[in-house]
RNA sequence: GCCCACAUAGCUCAGUCGGUAGAGCACUUCCUUGGUAAGGAAGAGGUCACCGGUUCAAGUCCGGUUGUGGGCUCCA
């Protein structure tokens, strides 16, 4: 038998691995349910419900993989066989999940079943000829999935795997596993002491460390410099407001669930209107919400002036942190927080300002992202169906906007048909890091809402009253998931110019402490960020934490470097570059720094 | 929020059948003062996440809470 999987599609191949996985369960637990079981990037996953609510755990995925097998030494082919729907109705009329998905079929339609052994499967196919040619596989995970992506439907188990053409294919998959695992933030961002969680402050709320802390305000820095270049204005905006900016923004009523509010009492102090409050009686209460976006804070402030057409466009940046109470299953260390912060961005302009206002940004998008060598690709989300507001002719002139924009700058894109928000349409970006993932970071949209809402305006030239357009943009998205973005790109080896410690001054001998510490001052004085070991180490040892923590740069410093004034300098990953006086390391360190174009 | 799993020293982890706590690294002190990835010795360090239950006895078994991980649903 030399069935060879390499000429077989890479879809067929892990969609036939799932019914050969539903094949080997319905094998070893008699009764079970089955739900749906599609190939998806890189493998396969089969939901399922195990007969008197019996669960399966991970300890149970071997013995399923080796039924597996057993198969495919088997050699079982798939067979075909067409039949009517009311035949596949009586065929599966034990199995609930498949009745429902046939039930929604029309009356007249010819269905295919396929055979694998002892199971039989609805499935439109076309599967590979037989179960040898399932060769490179792996069972990787174990979890629970809403039957049909409904949090109302039933729990069911999901089963993933893994199957490929080659051997190599599946090592190459596994290893690229292990090497995100490596890199992950929350991982590094502990070894490296850049920030932590703590279960007594609550889940999502990272408390950044001095060397994240440094990350974090050279990365704003950068910015705001990029920002201020590029024309806009900076903000600084309340935490927390009264409810009624919410009710007037709309997001009392559409965002109430993932906002945190608290109550103040006006007229006593806080213990005693609380128990006043806890006793029923009559208290002057304020209620408070902390902002979970920044717009309103904006607008507020364009709606504090009368406007001009001369004054438009008016760019507003603000590093906004904002509080969202999202669902306790979502957090992810950095990149899904509680509280975050975000490079957030109003734009107020005229319609005929539109165009280049998109384009700019798209513009500044791709300076940042160069910046990091990220590619990247976007997605344009256009008008809703039903549920928008504004007019059709309005979305029609934003949408073009946005999509000649994306055209004009050759970034390539996919259109989201009737995915946009009810106020707007808008642009998201997608990011690729160092290995291959791709991260939703920047978004611009359209919002014919809170103006609205607000009341803005603006005189045109001849003197009448207009509405500006609004923007939203993000480029970062949120400093905390693009932190842990830059972290797993960069595996912690963070560019000089951001690295939390640039130098790692190393003294070889005591004798060197005085000198060490004059080079760690000069580079203070110079702005530049260095510390001196001076632990009772050997240099080897000195050198080798300071490889672990990702320091770009060592100065070793010896008799020699002493009495010439000089320093050895030693890249993390060049190796030794050799003794050079301190203004040539300086300059180094500056020609490393990014360019505010 | 839902499903499953997990929580032992600052970190990474052992701890068997329920019988009173272990290692390496890090830390402190001492010795060592060295030339490009970890020198040696000693010491200190624990409410076994928290609350409750079962038991003569709980890190270990059961329930709850909090937190974490993998997913689902949602999202910057």
């Amino acid at each position: 038998m030399a069935h060879n999987p390499k000429n077989q599609p890479l879809e067929l191949i892990r969609h036939s691995t799932a019914h050969l996985m539903a094949a080997a369960i319905a094998d070893l637990y008699p009764g079970t349910k089955f739900g749906i079981g599609p190939d998806i990037e890189d493998g396969f996953y089969y939901d399922l419900e195990l007969p008197d609510g019996v669960k399966l755990t991970l300890e149970d995925l071997p013995a399923i993989e080796a039924r597996m097998r057993e198969l495919v030494a088997a050699d079982e082919p798939f067979v075909r066989k067409e039949m009517s729907k009311d035949d596949a109705l009586a065929l599966f009329a034990d199995q609930d999940y498949k009745l429902e998905l046939i039930d929604e079929l029309p009356a007249d339609e010819v269905l295919s079943v396929y055979t694998t052994g002892a199971f039989t499967d609805l499935c439109r196919g076309p599967h590979v000829p037989s179960t040898g040619y399932l060769k490179h596989f792996k069972l990787t995970k174990l979890a629970g999935a809403y039957w049909r992506g409904s949090s109302d439907r039933p729990m069911l188990q999901r089963i993933y795997g893994t199957a490929w053409q080659k051997a190599s294919q599946l090592s190459d998959y596994l290893e690229r596993q292990a090497e995100a695992e490596r890199r992950d933030h929350r991982k590094l961002g502990k070894e490296l002491d850049l920030f932590s969680f703590h279960e007594l402050a609550g889940s999502g709320l990272p408390l950044y460390h001095p060397k994240g802390a440094r990350v974090l305000r050279l990365l704003q820095e950068w910015l705001r410099r990029v920002l201020y270049a590029r024309g806009y204005v900076e903000a600084i905006t309340p935490h927390i407001y009264k409810v009624d900016v919410w009710k007037t923004s709309g997001h009392y009523e559409n965002y109430k669930n993932d906002m945190y509010f608290f109550d103040v009492f006006e007229d006593e102090g806080q213990d005693e209107g609380r128990s006043r409050a806890a006793e029923g009686k009559v208290d002057k209460v304020s209620e408070y919400a902390v902002k979970p976006m920044n717009c309103p804070g904006h607008i507020m402030i364009y709606a504090s002036d009368l406007h001009s057409y001369r004054d438009l466009p008016l760019r507003m940046f603000e590093f906004g942190t904002v509080y969202r109470h999202e669902l306790s299953g979502v957090v992810h260390g950095l990149m899904r927080a509680r509280g975050f912060t975000q490079d957030d961005a109003h734009i107020f302009c005229r319609p005929d300002q539109v165009n280049t206002e998109v384009l700019l940004m798209l513009e500044l998008v791709d300076y940042v992202m160069g910046v990091f060598g990220f590619e990247y690709s976007a997605e344009l989300s256009t008008r809703p169906e039903k549920k928008f507001i504004g007019t059709p002719e309005t979305w029609e002139f934003t949408t073009a906007a946005l999509e000649n924009a994306l055209k004009e700058r050759r970034i390539p894109y996919e259109i989201n048909e009737g995915d946009g928000a009810f106020y707007g349409p808008k642009i998201d970006i997608k990011l690729r890091d160092a290995i291959g993932r791709t991260w939703q970071c920047s978004t611009i949209q359209f919002d014919a809402l809170l103006p609205e809402r607000f009341g803005l305006e603006y005189r045109t030239a001849d003197n009448s009253v207009e509405r500006p357009m609004m923007l939203h943009r993000t480029i970062l998205g949120s400093m905390e998931r693009f932190f842990g973005i830059l972290i797993e790109h960069y595996a912690g080896a963070l560019p000089s110019w951001l690295a939390p410690v640039q130098a790692e001054i190393i003294p070889i001998s005591d004798d060197q402490a005085a000198y060490a510490q004059s080079v760690a001052d000069a580079l203070a004085s110079a702005g530049l960020r260095a510390e001196v070991d001076a632990s009772n180490e050997r240099m080897q040892a000195k050198i080798a934490r300071a490889q672990a923590q990702r320091v770009p740069y060592m100065l070793v410093i010896g008799k020699r470097e002493a009495e010439e004034g000089t320093v050895a300098v030693r890249h993390r990953t060049d190796g030794d570059k050799g003794a050079m006086a301190l203004d040539a390391f300086i300059q180094i360190l500056r020609d490393e720094e990014p360019a505010v174009a």
